[in-house]
DNA sequence: ACACCGATATCGAATTTTGATATTATGGTA
DNA sequence: TACCATAATATCAAAATTCGATATCGGTGT
């Protein structure tokens, strides 16, 4: 498991709670001690799109057109596989 | 938290059990599901050496010379704050 | 129409990892 | 002793990844 894929983690736990946009992320990560820069977070959005993990579209929000991402069946599917890859991560470092 | 952090806090955990060695630290990664190749676990070990989160020495094991490290009291320090870390990243993930 | 603002997108530079290869010491053989 | 095979460690150029400054794009107010 790299790097890229506990962004992705990240990104599709909030994604799970509700639809999400790249600035919105990249705070959010911030508040958690992973400093992203847009050259990867938006990118990595994309990436994700691609993979089918997340769906977006175009709104307005605060009178600026921003793109929303939701998850997607599949996104889910990930999410939850990513969720056993961590518990066993935390199994091994901080016991049983 | 970067993906060479994981890398250390993972050497960290197995060095408190006892000594460790470069190709036995990767094989253990290995089945934790980390391929690490030797270009990054042998720069990482002296990286941790110079930190002082580790010590070595040479050994003869198996009628083979290798370099064994052992962890230090800061490196148990280091190790503490990982998994705090990962606990707060499992809280996050998994839920309280 | 125009300027400003903020979100998103881009891309060359900087950083990190890879993986093939080199180095080194050991034990065995002659 | 000299030489070879082996395996662990070390190295380094290439590949992959991330950074961060800058560009783009559209909405809003004047």
């Amino acid at each position: 498991m790299k790097y890229r894929e506990f962004l992705m983690l990240h990104t599709l736990h909030h994604a799970e709670k509700g639809p999400i946009t790249g600035t919105f992320m990249m705070k959010e990560l911030r508040n958690h001690g992973y400093k992203i820069s847009p050259g990867t977070m938006y990118p990595l959005l994309h990436e994700m799109e691609i993979k089918g993990l997340l769906k977006s579209r175009w709104e307005v929000r605060n009178k600026k057109r921003v793109r929303i991402y939701e998850i997607t069946k599949k996104g889910k599917k990930a999410l939850e596989e990513g969720r056993k890859k961590v518990a066993e991560l935390c199994r091994e470092l901080l016991g049983e």
